[in-house]
DNA sequence: TTGCCGGGCTTACAACGTACGGCTATCTTG
DNA sequence: CAAGATAGCCGTACGTTGTAAGCCCGGCAA
């Protein structure tokens, strides 16, 4: 698939083919749908448009990827590549476990256009399911069961997974929906702050607004990561006392 | 296209209007969407399958809604509305805060076709913000300080989401990719069961993988939640000893 | 009756993913 | 070195998408 070596000018300026032009390849083309969708959205990642970005034409990225889909699921297994996976002879099963969880936090928050192609439910790449070795491998070397290192592992990514999209999801704006049908405001606002809400209605709400604006930081994600982490390790040593 | 003509006759028939046809409405519409979702899936919603499921051409929905992220937002918030507040007069806070959590998984179980739409970050709208309301209310008349609500309920959030998001995903599904690539198995088969992954790389996720097959379920779901709330009343009674 | 107008329909357009087939530059083989 | 094979890129084309612009008809106000 990838390079078909056998070049036979030697050229090896930056890898240029002796045409001149840089051939493609599913690394370079994965590796600028990553890019275009971070700077410009991923809705706006199409195939002309990432065909473009690299000189090319769209029909002629089909000789190095399957489909769109197989884009999207390459793109996300990209960034899960950026998580650095300890060692295994590094410290605790609980530090080893936070390590992970927050390098995947900052991965993610790297790219967060990223995070829709992950919740769409797409198939999981080759460094995702290294991420996942490591993590449950952790878990059960701690002593674990495996049925509860699943279970540890699932919270633990439901954790991360959820806090990267509440912050992604720019949680202070409503919908204009509600702001004309709630409440009978201006049309010409298409959308306005929680933080503006009708005090009746919503009071704590609007009570919390403030904090929302600057939210999901890392202290509110290492908040619930102890919660969680506390949590697996009282199961673990009461099960270690039966 | 259809039928055109006008039925002049006043037949009121289950609410419709004297033209024989049932007339468009906003509610129609969603109702529709949602339905069509839940059975189709949401990447099979278009415009012009949705009107032709009301018996209607495309461009009359416009009539009634923005655009297509108008309706899609308008779905996510009818399964919020599905979600049971309980009333400030039922039980102890963190019964009421699990019992909104719990409803919250039970509806976006139900049409975990939506998932993507509330992960895409869309604003939301006003049954969610009641639901927020009620969640964030209790936590506050239990004794959390504003911060301190807003920490728990964004915890919670992260966990009903990221939870319902692992369910959505079929986790036990690796990309053709994968297969593929890490090992050159037969093209044929384009995505593999997680059992499968070649036990020397990956030992720990083939010995969950059985697991994962009934991942997500109730219980799990209540394992994550008691450590949450365990953890949450933990802080709330060391502030209180201040 | 006359005119307005809300709500449906028709048409049209730009952009999308991608199937199909042709061209050209390189590699293999005799 | 000549000749055929082949990999990779391009051009064209089809079907589907969201939606802007305008038509048209039926029911209501004057």
């Amino acid at each position: 698939m990838t390079q078909q070596i056998s070049v036979t000018t030697n050229q090896s300026e930056d890898g240029e083919s002796p045409s001149g032009r840089t051939p493609l390849s599913r690394d370079r083309i994965l590796a600028a749908a990553l890019a275009y969708t971070d700077q410009h959205g991923l809705q706006a990642l199409s195939m002309r448009k990432l065909a473009a970005e690299l000189g090319v034409e769209a029909m002629s990225l089909y000789n190095h990827i399957d489909n769109k889909d197989d884009i999207l699921v390459g793109i996300a297994d990209l960034v899960f590549a950026e998580v650095v996976i300890p060692t295994r002879t590094s410290a605790s099963w609980d530090e080893r476990t936070r390590a992970v969880a927050e390098s995947a936090r900052q991965a993610l928050a790297a790219h967060e256009q990223i995070v829709p192609i992950i919740l769409a439910g797409s198939n999981r790449g080759p460094a995702y399911l290294h991420m996942m070795e490591s993590g449950v491998g952790a878990l059960r070397e701690a002593g674990f069961s495996a049925d509860m290192a699943h279970h540890g592992w699932h919270t633990l990514v439901a954790h991360v997974l959820g806090y990267v999209l509440q912050q992604t999801a720019t949680p202070m704006l409503v919908s204009s929906a509600v702001a004309g049908r709630q409440l009978a405001s201006d049309r010409s606002n298409r959308s306005m702050s929680l933080a503006d809400l009708p005090t009746a209605d919503f009071p704590h709400i609007v009570e919390i607004a403030p904090y929302l604006a600057r939210c999901a930081t890392d202290d509110e994600f290492e908040f619930g990561l102890d919660v969680i982490l506390a949590g697996l390790e009282r199961k673990l040593s009461a099960n270690a006392n039966n």
